[in-house]
DNA sequence: ATGGTAGTAAAACTA
């Protein structure tokens, strides 16, 4: 038996986040770290601060928005960039690695949505439909492959502060829950609720714009790891870490960290 | 109440 740890942090930008994101790794040691909202370009990623950590880095990155990176301790078998059904690939919203364990990690930062009405929206519903042809063309649910990033959905009721206020929200109604029911129910349990069934209060998303929004829990949980059934089961642990939020220049998103013995 | 802050990047745009 091995133990195997992956997280997923929304880092809203690498640059500035990058002690903070180095001391916490120093910490948890996770075998892979999922990171969105890089807003960096490849060529100007601080890979060498993390190779200095014993890592290596798999990175996608225009710089200015968006931005995802794999950050992780073996050098992985495969590697692949963006959605590949012949529409807009989104190469800095979607990484797939195939580690040397078998396992395969597939980190998004799925589209926010802007508002209900906008042209962002339906981009986003149809993002979660072509996420699942995805899952379908490449997978196998009997495989163990973990999906775990920023959804931009907070799941059920018990997944916001105040569920009647926040509905209609692009992050919580019922159009983008249906969409990523529909992804989920190809093969994926929520390893954070497997945990913490029915447990509200437990957020990764805290907007800036609300005033002292950590102090009064007013928060989101729309960061996730999932997993395909049979490494579900592989799965001994799951939880948000609050720590990261104490810091001086905090993200708005806080890590998920799950950890399986393989 | 339609604000608020943080980030990128150099004026808005995104979240």
């Amino acid at each position: 038996m091995e133990r195997f740890t992956v997280a997923t942090y929304n880092v809203n930008s690498i640059r500035t986040r990058l002690p903070l994101v180095l001391e916490w790794m120093e910490k948890v040691k996770p075998d892979v770290l999922c990171l969105q909202e890089t807003k960096v370009a490849d060529d100007k990623f601080p890979v060498g601060e993390f190779e200095m950590a014993g890592y290596k880095v798999i990175c996608r990155g225009h710089g200015g928005r968006n931005g995802v990176a794999v950050v992780l301790k073996e050098e992985p078998v495969e590697v692949q960039f963006g959605l590949d059904d012949g529409e807009e690939p989104d190469e800095d919203r979607l990484i797939k690695v195939k580690l040397p364990n078998g396992i395969y990690i597939v980190n998004t930062y799925v589209p926010q949505g802007r508002s209900p009405d906008s042209e962002m929206f339906a981009y986003k519903l149809r993002w979660f439909d072509r996420l699942k042809g995805y899952f379908e063309r490449h997978f196998d649910r009997d495989q163990w492959l973990v999906w775990c990033g920023d959804m931009n959905v907070a799941p059920e009721p018990i997944d916001v502060h105040n569920p009647k206020r926040l509905l209609g929200h692009v992050c919580f109604r019922p159009e983008v829950w249906e969409a990523f029911e529909r992804v989920k129910s190809w093969g994926f349990v929520d390893l954070f609720r497997k945990f913490h069934p029915d447990e509200p209060g437990h957020y990764t998303f805290f907007d800036y714009r609300v005033p002292k929004a950590v102090e009064r829990g007013l928060g989101w949980r729309v960061d996730h790891i999932l997993a395909t059934e049979p490494l579900a089961q592989r799965c001994v642990d799951c939880w948000i870490d609050i720590e990261p939020r104490k810091a001086k220049r905090p993200s708005d998103h806080t890590p998920v960290v799950a950890v399986f013995e393989i």
